[in-house]
DNA sequence: ATGAAAGCGCTAACAG
DNA sequence: CTGTTAGCGCTTTCAT
């Protein structure tokens, strides 16, 4: 209840001036030893704090980075971002994160508010509906840092740290084409996000390179989320036939597959089969374990944090740059050649 | 590049003082409609953005709260959290979140930073190591409300919001000990940290109930990972006999043990039984589903920042409070009944 | 309806 | 070595 102690409280007790407390406080040379000793044990006794907000208000930057993520519970970015914390807190940088649940109006109100905290950067991965992206430029013409991570935007000049989505996609098709599949469906994401459209293309890409074409009929397009996985799959039953196997856009997406299809009666694998992009820790765990992609999250989280202290540090402004980091194949179990039960 | 606008930029551009401009964005009555409008104008055109620094500074409370959480990538957590961030939206608080990383020594640094950012209360879930309480009490003293949640520290006069750690590892080995379990054995957490010790008060009290008690030697205590997990199921190993049932302290935990019998050549269920006091969203996924505990993570998020707004906004000193959430058991496979398998 | 003055707590610049 | 002055950007009196 007692208001915190300030400088100027304990100049008046030692009878100096609140600058030179302030000194002493950190450790300037130009203060006296007996000086700087009466006010750290002065302080301590006090258990002075120092208003970080005054401090920071005086001060040309914050030491303080904005963090933008659609959410946390999500295997990828949960990883990512506590790696984010973690190396930040190593650089002694504050992060603030916010969390704009997948609503593109909310990243925007979150974003404003960064700047109006001063932030020194901003790291950001998008929504799955974010689409103007007016307010990104403004960041950056503002002279704020910024790096997108995972779901980046490109092609417009900023900085983007992602996994190799498009490659990733087409070397984890191209192991099922070598496997015997020819049929393949895919429930993929919105295509005005980056990953989305990326690993679709990787999709069609290697099948391409095969000479196979997907039938239109077995391509959904929605959400990230376990709930889009299911009713993707809904949606593919609706048609005259199923492919041989599905790529799901992400991990969530194919454990929604993996329900439904038991609830259904469906065999996974047998009856269909499934790929997808992404992992968790518990897929070894699960029956049958999915076959996927396993991405370097926490390696993206920490490469972001460096770009943008490299950006804050050095106050140019940074070129457009897009760091692909390579991932690799996760052998499971639904994906072991047609027909073939695991 | 460009410094940011403030009030006197626009104060300065329409030849009126910078209070005007302050009372005009903030739709203060006692301002001529026209003066309103052409501030309003400019501080658009202009791309005008408080400094909420600032702001802060010169009004009494911040509209932040501070959350101090072990680890993020744990699925009670990042449950809770979630809930933490909607709800504190909701209600136009801001959270800054910190990890302590399992590290009592980072979670006390992390206290301080919070107080000196000048939160208006604290939200906080120890560490696995926590013991030293004095952080906690000068917190409280200093007239800042704080809420433990999940792992708390009781009797010591804090407010407190958990699961029922004690009745629920009651309910759940009382319902092994009804499907005829005998010989219990339990892989526990650090005792000083409250939900170890609930939990296995909880277990002793329903073996008690029963005539029953779990032998020294199947009895392991350490920490709350998957990694503590492996390392307990290796020590019970050492001894001359598994008990027939393990009772684990967390899900993580369970998972341990889940993988290293699988190396092992352990079946569970079958040579050994398990349950747990936690889940996780993929439960249903794996195999064996282990039985367990379902904790209503977001409730205790959501009523943990309930109860400190309400400190927050009724200044009189909490007097200790201990909210203990329901919790219910969730039927897996791996509590069928002594030797049988699923 | 508008503004001058003072203050939030701290730091940087410059004197003495 | 120590202190004075000024300023960070905003809000709250209190006059006018």
């Amino acid at each position: 209840m007692s208001k915190p102690v300030t400088l100027q409280d304990m100049a008046n007790r030692l009878g100096i001036s609140k600058v030179s407390v302030s000194k002493a406080l950190r450790g300037q040379a130009d203060i006296g030893k007996v000086t700087t000793e009466k006010v750290l044990a002065l302080a301590q006794e006090l258990g002075y704090r120092p208003n970080i907000l005054a401090q920071k208000l005086s001060a040309k930057h914050t030491r303080t980075i904005g963090l933008v993520v659609p959410k946390i519970a999500h295997h990828f970015l949960t990883q990512a971002i506590d790696a984010i914390y973690i190396s930040a807190n190593e650089q002694n940088y504050e992060i603030v994160m916010m969390v704009s649940e997948e609503n593109a109006e909310l990243e925007r109100k979150h974003i404003e508010t960064l700047l109006s905290m001063r932030v020194d950067g901003l790291l950001i991965s998008v929504t799955e509906k974010t689409i103007e992206t007016d307010i990104f430029h403004q960041v950056v013409d503002s002279g704020t840092p910024l790096v997108f991570f995972d779901r980046v935007i490109e092609g417009q000049g900023f900085v983007c740290i992602r996994s190799a989505d498009e490659q990733g996609a087409a070397d984890l098709v191209e192991c099922a084409i070598n496997k015997g599949y020819s049929s393949f469906g895919h429930i993929g994401g919105y295509q005005q996000v980056s990953i989305s459209k990326h690993r679709y293309h990787g999709f069609l890409r290697a099948l391409d390179a095969h000479g196979l074409k997907p039938a239109e009929k077995h391509l959904v397009f929605g959400g990230f989320s376990r709930s889009d996985g299911i009713s993707g799959l809904d949606k593919l039953l609706e048609q005259d036939s199923l492919p041989e196997i599905i790529f799901a856009v992400t991990y969530p997406v194919a454990l929604g597959i993996l329900l439904r299809s038991r609830e259904l009666g469906i065999r996974i694998p047998g009856d269909l089969d499934l790929v997808c992009f992404g992992n968790s820790e518990y897929n070894n765990l699960i029956t049958p374990s999915v076959t996927g992609i396993n991405q370097p999250a926490a390696e993206i989280g920490t490469l972001a944090l460096t770009h943008l202290l490299q950006q804050i540090e050095n106050p140019e402004k940074a070129p457009e740059l897009n760091i692909i980091v390579p991932v690799e194949i996760n052998q499971g179990r639904t994906c072991m050649g047609p027909g073939k039960k695991a």
